[in-house]
DNA sequence: CTGAAAGCGCTTACAG
DNA sequence: CTGAAAGCGCTTACAG
């Protein structure tokens, strides 16, 4: 608060050289004299130095600031696909902003002209956008734009993810494999669950089966909704021998809820997630999911900024697939 | 891509006027004639102009971005302040950083130098700095410092939290109460877990009961932890009656694990946990938790941060509080 | 390997 | 209510 901060023209003065010099060799020390750098460093030793990115960025025009952008934390499936990112970034020297916007994605305008107006290096979407306008714009910047965990046909610029239809469509078949007949879905009112939904349905009366019955729940999902849609259960018809939940969360409180009324899991109703999240494993009986590899779409989306930043060209659709990881509950 | 992109001189000379009256009426609308502003809208709409807040941060020194520093988020108890807070400091038109210091906080260092680097206005810490160096660090780097969760004695600049200890003794008194007799302890390896357990086995013992047996346990906490401490219970001299856990995660974990062994929550073993996650009200059973209004921490710490931008005085220690939740668990 | 100088795109007293 | 001008603190061709 005293003084003001020093800059690096103090660094400089101090160390006898000029504010160039102690640009570069801040930002490739390898370039200047070793006894330079060691007056240098001293400066900034003594001066108490600390770089201003802010006008870094503004000279340079790379701000090395990413934005990711995620409909939310509090128990997001994607939480440890950002942490991996944010971890990777981190150790590149990036920043990562991090926004929030919302279960209907209904802040993603606002988030991304925020995103654009601080010009990031890059913007990481986990939601989709579906308004056309805000992919026009998104072209246009002039950004590399990452598209996560979906994979659509035409990317706005880079997608990373994986078919949601194809893994529906796979535990339509492992279920159908493993001899259940009835399966009951829970959809939560996501883009991508549904997508994973319509694959399960059309994969399974393909092969013949009875059309699913299906319960959708809002967003986020979470433990409590499980409880409730084991409830629900009860309104059907017939009851179902599997029920296929949107995400672990939810198979996990349904499976709870299953167990204090008494129903045994699998043996009288099968259940299975989405997610694969480490609780997955470690739940009794413990739940099969679909795994996916989330630390891995934080290394492509890593090698594609890589890529970018080195002027090389880049694939535009990066498919990191999935797995049915078969487990005790189906 | 193409051309460059608009500046906020390309939008002064569509409107007839000059670059700080277009900057004025983008910062406060409210000063420029309503003519003139019709003007500008126009141009910035025909421009398709985007501010770029790099270089305003740079000539105002107010970068309108927030650090916000925590362990993880992959499974955090902080998650839903985090959340509260992002969305907060987003309709104030701030943008948030979010760095991850890791279990022991051996990036905090780093993160908080990157944090001053980029001229954030404030930085919001959920992790303990103990190393006096950083905290002297940050004491004269003149940004706002807020932080939260815990209530130290000497803030860095000003606290937003509860006494740990504090909630550890309550617990103690709420399960005394309730005629429990012997307890375990469950204890992530953190501070703050440690002050709680270290409250609780004081206020225990001081009312005259024996001395917890006690389970240390790596951070971050999670459902898996649960489930082994559950089978760690097999090592003691005496079973306890009720098992203390240092998350809502370790609690759910245990109970799951207990169940599954035919031991009746809470008849033949009680548990409760800590933080009062959504899940915890939805368990079977219910579990008993220490509620902490993450919302309310949320919103206080943007009072803060009005408050300094209005250059008003702030309080330096602000005691959000905490509440036992008594439910079925415990 | 190093320096002088222009420029990145805004904001903000100051003056009118 | 508006403008001219200085300045925020860096980076980076260009030249040597």
């Amino acid at each position: 608060m005293a003084a003001r901060n020093p800059r690096l023209d103090d660094v400089a003065a101090m160390a006898g050289v000029s504010a160039a010099t102690v640009s570069r060799f801040i930002n490739s020390p390898e370039v200047v004299a070793a006894a330079t750098g060691a007056r240098i460093r001293a400066a900034i030793e003594a001066t108490g130095y600390i770089q201003n990115l802010a006008a870094g960025a503004l000279a340079s025009s790379r701000s090395r600031m990413i934005a990711a952008l995620v409909p939310d934390i509090a128990q997001s499936i994607f939480n440890d696909t950002v942490e991996a990112m944010i971890d990777e970034l981190a150790s590149d020297g990036n920043s990562v902003m991090l926004a929030l916007t919302g279960p209907d994605n209904h802040r993603l305008a606002r988030e991304i002209n925020m995103a654009l107006a601080r010009r990031v290096d890059a913007i990481i979407l986990t939601g989709i956008v579906s308004d056309e306008g805000l992919r026009q714009r998104l072209r246009s910047a002039g950004v590399t734009v990452i598209e996560t965990w979906g994979l659509p046909e035409d990317p706005i610029d880079v997608a990373v993810g994986f078919s949601h239809r194809a893994a529906g469509e796979e535990m339509a078949r492992f279920l159908r494999q493993r001899g259940y007949r009835r399966p009951h879905l829970v959809v939560p009112r996501s883009t991508r669950s549904e997508r994973r939904a319509s694959g399960f349905i059309t994969r399974w009366m393909h092969d013949g089966g009875p059309e699913p019955t299906r319960l959708d729940v809002n967003v986020p999902s979470h433990f409590g909704q499980g409880r409730l849609s084991y409830r629900a259960l009860g309104d059907l018809a017939e009851r179902p021998d599997v029920v296929v939940c949107g995400s672990d969360w939810i198979a996990q409180g349904l499976i709870v809820e299953a167990q204090a009324a008494g129903i045994r899991v699998p043996d009288q109703l099968a259940v299975t997630g989405f997610g694969n999240l480490r609780m997955a494993g470690d739940m009794r009986p413990t739940i099969t999911s679909v795994d996916v590899d989330g630390a891995r779409i934080a290394r492509e989306v890593m090698r594609v900024l890589r890529s970018r930043a080195a002027g090389q060209e880049v694939e535009t659709r990066i498919d990191v697939g999935f797995r049915v990881i078969a487990r005790e509950s189906a």
